[in-house]
DNA sequence: CGTCTCGTTGAGAGTTTTCAATGTAAGTGG
DNA sequence: CCACTTACATTGAAAACTCTCAACGAGACG
């Protein structure tokens, strides 16, 4: 159940058994179907999520309710409304499931707790951020003044497996475009995929 | 010389004397000109820098030569190209001062060893990175979809201490417009300051 | 005083959106 | 398994927005 989970640990910083042992502990398993939501604007984000296996989306409504896409997580990611989660206010996020998905949930005390309890996890999460920043500044640097076509080329470049697994008029909100200019645009690059 | 640097690691977390002096021995001192870089398009970012007084901007050219500016630092705040940083790969940010600037330097080996030799500072920049995660998602969903005029009104609401300090010219590449377009938003806004 | 830097303004060009219509695939309930 | 409904991609035409290019003026600085 936690393999996933401490896989992804490992990538970034060694872990004895007892350590994993001690993590597990602080986690609940979760099973969610497509469609529902783990967290809706307004509320306060009680957890922060690891996805096992699944499909989730978070994004925003604007006054017209259209949805605009913050992020996308699959096996392997973590997802939350952080400023809401790390500070216990209401939500602006939506967050809520593409497909059926399994989630590993750890509650914002026992967040604290771990980083207490399991003082290497600090060092995790201290890399996991850094190469969150590093992602979302690629992300800022291609929605700041690229073209809706240069947008969508980056994406096929540094983000290939975005493509396969989200459908495209999801892709299209992820990107501030419109879904008629996505499909536009996929037709004049000769259907980039 | 470390004040400002030693209150803002203590609003986040707590410091003992031999901490602080331990740490500041990792840093180096550094003052620079008005249009100095720090970094250039290319290098490998060799230090994060620490902004003691001043301001700094991080931008990225396009092919055309236009700046697109992703980040401005001033006093309390750090900057770098994070990725080139922890990497060490070559930067796709130019980093430079728009006006004269102090900086406390730390190199990458140093900043490695500073989470090692006080290790509460992994807990400083996990708290760092987490802040700097949360303003980073405001600003795509900023940037992603809403219209020039709503994207400067939310600068004003969220962010208005830029606004004192930083040219305008700036600001506009900062949000991703013309210089023209932002002037005309201001006159639509009423002068909106 | 001359040079730069910066903000403002106008007009036309270009891009993207919106709205609406159409076709197809997929999902649901009988 | 069929009929119905919903979800998704495509396309056209007009509207809206933002950019580019260019000119001008004001202020800072040496």
């Amino acid at each position: 159940m936690f393999e996933v989970l401490f896989a992804h640990i490992e990538e970034k910083v060694t872990l004895t058994d007892k350590e994993k042992l001690a993590i597990s502990e602080f986690f609940t398993f979760k099973k969610i179907r497509r469609k529902q939501y783990i967290l809706q604007e307004g509320d306060i984000c009680k957890n922060m999520v690891f996805i096992n296996k699944g499909l989730l989306k978070s994004y925003r409504l604007d006054e017209k309710g259209g949805e605009h896409i913050t992020v996308f997580g699959w096996e392997g990611w973590w997802i939350s409304d952080l400023k809401s989660f790390l500070q216990q206010i209401p939500a602006t996020l939506f967050i809520d499931a593409v497909k059926d998905t399994e989630l590993l949930v750890i509650s914002r005390e026992d967040y604290e707790e771990l980083t207490l309890a399991v003082p290497v996890m600090n060092r995790y999460f201290r890399i996991l951020y850094e190469n969150s920043l590093v992602t979302k500044d690629e992300r800022l640097i291609s929605l700041n003044r690229y073209t809706a076509e240069e947008k969508f080329q980056r994406l096929i470049d540094y983000n290939p497996e975005m493509i396969q697994r989200v459908p495209q008029h999801l892709i299209a909100s992820y990107l501030g475009l419109a879904p008629a200019t996505l499909s536009r645009i996929r037709k004049r690059l000769g259907s980039g995929k």
